[in-house]
DNA sequence: TTTTAGCATTTTAGTGTTGACATTGCTAAA
DNA sequence: TTTAGCAATGTCAACACTAAAATGCTAAAA
């Protein structure tokens, strides 16, 4: 158990550290706390011990260790509230009616990694929980067929089918009416059950290729399906700001593991709130944090994360999630 | 003029400092042309005189200057082969008839970003000269309207419009139902004007509200038709693997050049074959080539690009731009 | 006239030294 | 328990020195 001084002690110099990145010395801390620099130093042997503290060498100055940001994040910090003006910003993008959900949310981590000069990436943007409104086809030059998915919130994808050229529109326009008339309203993941237990069983009734035509639109649903689940940067260059990041290894390194995107894994198994983790646990680097939150904008669930150094501003940034955890997802009627 | 001595040596300059990175000595090229290193070095000083060779400093090596890698591209240099394995990837890409156009070109930088590790991009996918070819609306839950504008080549853009509650279905539908019979056909950069020519002074005869529903429209054909003027990246941070590249900063610079893209303009002036533009031509930075093609299949035109160090394999570059060129724009029937 | 050998010259890269500075750990006194 | 004082440790920048790599130039050889 820490004593008050100590977690004061500690307090400051993380909060010193992720200000300047540099190794806080005994003497700028004895200025603050009243006591001689003899005393504070003392105390940080005794931190150290604790393995909340680091030193480089050994005369440098103490810096926090992976458990020293992890006591300071559970124990210490206190979330810091947004500007009002980002705040403002930020109320402007959700509250845009002419972008559509998917552009919303890119947007929207956009300001956040312009806010936090940290990298920001969502990940979901789950139109999975879309209900289908309408499927629509469009005839162009040769056997191609335009098709599209419009579900109820508005998204739209589309995919070019190629048709053997001994289909009639006649039957494809058939076939499209009957998925229309059976599918509208399901949600976009139980598409696929849905037209193997009401469409296939019936669909050679009405149509006469029926087995081409079915295939071919079960195939493009499913390819549409997968094709949503995915995730989306921004800011990915950002830490070729931070000091630490000074060498191209360490940046390359960075961006390879960003491309390889396993370690989103880790960003869908916790629970709800805002999540931390500091160095190792992000499964990037260890000299990397993420902080992450998922959301939930009327019924499209989701993840944004923040990916910053280890130094990174934990105060802030968990401040900004925690107000659009609760202040979007709620509220919202999107 | 230059004597053929001095352009063997040239030649073996500069591939040598693609190869290694580092300055060329006398000492190593007087092995292959069996003369003295005192021989090349006179030669060498012509073609400093030329403004073909640079020196980093007095007892450097040689390396090419800008114009140096200009007169090797433009005399010496001989395009490279693709490797078999590499020609079969690429025409499984374009022969993938399940993806439609744009996935497909994604997928091909993608390749073509591998095969060299220089970045890709790609441009344009201009739909601009698509026609229109159907506008459909549908609603969707409380005053928005889901607008998809389609085209003859199957490119679809869609937007949400947010229209005032005064006005009806039946009149957004009448305003639909007159621009498709009015506009359809027209290349996409086109209908601005087609709007203000043909609809906008009888759109008052048949609707009621028609200046929201006319501007709405107008803003958003506006809109779409920028949209889609749009630039893909494969391999953004390939450079990172190049020696010169070895500092932050300029890694930086590089990163926002991309991310700014007016670039870019430069690559649409020209005319065609496959364009070579060095150093300071390039518009990005004095260290990096673009090299560019146009492509054009089936009547969708854009520019196939690939950014690397100045010290770029040309040869192998400009051979697989050459060899697209060639071989997907003219036989692939897409 | 062209080529070459030889040599002084220029510059980098690496290494070692030095002194100033920052900071710590320890000890003994307050 | 706190503090003053001091030796010890390590960084950092400046400087000098050396070895290596090339070059330019000159004068002799081909």
């Amino acid at each position: 158990m820490l004593s008050e001084r100590q977690k004061e002690i500690l307090k400051y110099i993380v909060e010193e550290y992720i200000k300047s990145a540099k190794p806080v010395s005994s003497n700028k801390i004895c200025n603050i706390l009243n006591c001689s620099s003899a005393t504070v130093r003392n105390e940080m042997v005794i931190l150290e011990e604790c393995h909340l503290l680091e030193k480089n060498h050994f005369a440098s100055g103490r810096q926090p260790s992976e458990e020293g940001y992890r006591y300071y994040v559970n124990n210490l910090m206190q979330p810091k509230n947004m500007s009002g003006e980002d705040m403002l910003k930020l109320q402007t993008i959700f509250h845009n009616n002419s972008l559509d959900l998917s552009d919303t949310i890119k947007k929207s981590i956009e300001l956040v990694s312009e806010i936090t000069n940290y990298t920001a990436l969502v990940l979901g943007k789950n139109a999975k929980n879309n209900r289908l409104k309408k499927v629509q086809t469009v005839p162009l030059e040769e056997n191609k067929v335009l098709t599209m998915v419009i579900t109820d919130k508005g998204f739209v994808e589309h995919k070019i089918l190629s048709l053997p050229s001994s289909i009639s529109t006649n039957e494809l326009q058939k076939t499209v009416d009957l998925i229309n008339r059976l599918v509208i309203g399901t949600p976009l993941d139980e598409i696929s059950e849905k037209l193997e237990y009401s469409v296939k069983p019936i669909i050679g009734k009405y149509v006469k290729q029926h087995e081409i035509l079915y295939n071919t639109f079960y195939d493009a649903f499913n390819e549409i399906n997968h094709k949503n689940n995915d995730v989306h940067f921004a800011g990915k260059t950002k830490f070729l700001n931070q000091p630490e990041f000074n060498s191209v290894d360490k940046v390359k390194d960075i961006l390879n593991k960003f491309d390889n995107i396993s370690f989103v894994e880790k960003m869908t198994e916790e629970d709800n709130g805002v999540n931390v983790y500091i160095g190792s646990d992000s499964d990037i680097s260890d000299d990397v944090s993420i902080v992450k939150t998922k959301y939930n904008i009327d019924g499209d669930e989701g993840t944004i994360a923040i990916i910053g150094p280890k130094r990174m501003e934990y105060d802030k940034v968990v401040g900004l999630l925690d107000y659009i955890k609760q202040n979007i997802g709620g509220q919202n009627e999107k």
